[in-house]
DNA sequence: CGTTATAGTGATAGCCGTTCTCATTTAGAA
DNA sequence: TTCTAAATGAGAACGGCTATCACTATAACG
């Protein structure tokens, strides 16, 4: 494997990433960066990010219109999610039942190699609150 | 609301979807009835596709590489899939745990309208025997 | 230290699934 | 049959993402 070499570029990408309320795009990451100042390129935030998902230092999840989101989780090992439409809020969950339900199902049908995927997308308490005022 | 008219096209729509095993995308669905000798525009596919998924005849769901997928269905209300990720088979799952889960896990932070789409991929038996062979 | 090999960067072109535009066709009511 | 607007389809446009490639700068090495 070759070294991997620390640049600034992937620094700003995982601190911005870091003060981020939720899950954003590669895109909304970009533009926060060079709102900041930044000069970093579109490419490298995309590049940078990848490589946090592959280290397990991000998670990465599609929204329900088809783009890839991003988020700095603070529980390491597989979890789901609970995320705001509107504001992004996000909770992270464990689910035991649905990891069962998902053996089960997989081994009931004879498939292996089960790949599952579930975050569940909601409106949060004070967006709710906020669109009824 | 205004009258759906009845044309071939989506009749063809229909009928190639219907005649397809599993998940199918747009794309495949318009290579398919061209194929056939249809004339049939990408776009209409497109429109067609989405018609009947409105009116409930047709399943659609994002693929892993976040392609959008579409399926004519035996069950008729809320439902999950598993689906080999090989040849596309596909089973329709009912699942009351996940369901419940669901529920309860948005009460508890106190999210509405919540949106939860549950598919799983995996490897079916008989692709597995063929990948070993 | 300075040198150097090369991983990483970034502007930009390209890709691919999907939607939009708009001139033309056609379903279906009258 | 006539008529109107829903539907169609070729192609342009869009948006997210990846590939390209000349250039930059990290960090190993002397
Ligand atoms: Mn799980
Ligand atoms: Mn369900
Ligand atoms: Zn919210
Ligand atoms: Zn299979």
């Amino acid at each position: 494997m070759q070294p991997k070499r620390n640049t600034w570029q992937r620094e700003a990408v995982r601190a911005t990433l870091a003060e981020a309320h939720g899950f954003v795009s590669a895109q909304q990451l970009h533009q926060s960066l060079r709102d900041g100042g930044s000069t970093i390129g579109l490419a490298t935030v995309y590049r940078n990010l990848a490589g946090l998902v592959e280290t397990g230092e991000a998670d990465s999840l599609q929204s329900p219109e088809g783009e890839n989101l991003f988020r700095s989780c603070a529980t390491q090992g597989h979890h789901h999610h609970l995320i705001c439409r509107s504001c992004g809020d996000t909770r992270e969950l464990s689910a035991t039942v649905v990891e069962e339900w998902t053996q089960r199902v997989g081994a009931e049908h004879g498939f292996s190699e089960i790949e599952h995927v579930v975050d569940l997308f909601g409106l949060c308490a004070r967006c709710r609150a906020a669109r009824s005022a």
